[in-house]
DNA sequence: GGCTAGTAGTTGATCAGATACAGTAATAGT
DNA sequence: ACTATTACTGTATCTGATCAACTACTAGCC
């Protein structure tokens, strides 16, 4: 979804926050593939590796945390913070990858056939 | 979604019907962006476009058309076929037009996007 | 005639992902 | 004390996509 860089005039047209459902499992597999990190890491992760101009809504990531555990493709556990706020963390399992290296691939088709669709030669250059 | 192409094995695995999920408008006006169409063509040419690979089920169709027609992005009319089935046609308008190139922007700078989150070097080559 | 398949369009119920919204709770800065 | 930020959670709702039917006409086959 764009931000609203507060002053910036409000023509940019808002992409559908439906153009990235569907992704928000991938996305998240492919920060956790780095390195393990907790919730909110993720969500400021996410926002920030595109310059702020999308953002994964907090509630729809701790969702996505929920499903993606669920279905064992990471693991979480409450880190130790004897001091400060409890922080939950993530790890990839090795499920986890072998759906990301698919997730992947997946999504590579997907760009194939919608820039075949609407004419468009697609990609980043 | 991918068609079991009958004698295959299903190991493929088949993309999410979400992955395209928001496309689906776009992907229409594309179509008619060309020349005017009835619902079944339309169907068929998104079928067959993509070799038989993906398709977008006929009832997703037909909520996409009433939704088009109802914001004005495409006009309907049914045909004069004197012999044979009915067919209603759908032709794009110029808001139509419009929202498409827009749509194809958006999806321009959602493939950039996620290919940034994936850290996959994107696109149709 | 009866059967099947293909074309063409439509409806109602349901699912799942994303979001809005509200809330809890702790810490740090002023 | 107040406020912002960090961090996580739960509930309700929206929407697009799909399923599973259904109507209706045409053409080919036995």
């Amino acid at each position: 979804m764009v931000q609203n860089p507060s002053e910036s005039p409000p023509q940019s047209e808002p992409f559908a926050a439906d153009l990235l459902r569907g992704h928000t499992d991938t996305i998240v597999l492919g920060v956790l593939r780095g390195a393990e990190s907790y919730g909110f890491e993720i969500y400021k992760t996410i926002r920030d590796a595109t310059g702020g101009l999308y953002e994964i809504k907090e509630a729809t990531l701790y969702a996505t945390y929920r499903r993606l555990v669920k279905d064992g493709l990471v693991e979480a556990s409450w880190g130790d913070e004897t001091q400060g706020g409890r922080r939950k963390y993530y790890r990839i399992t090795d499920a986890g990858r072998a759906v990301y290296a698919k997730n992947v691939q997946s999504w590579t088709a997907t760009q194939r056939i919608i820039n075949t669709l609407l004419n468009v030669k697609g990609g980043t250059p």
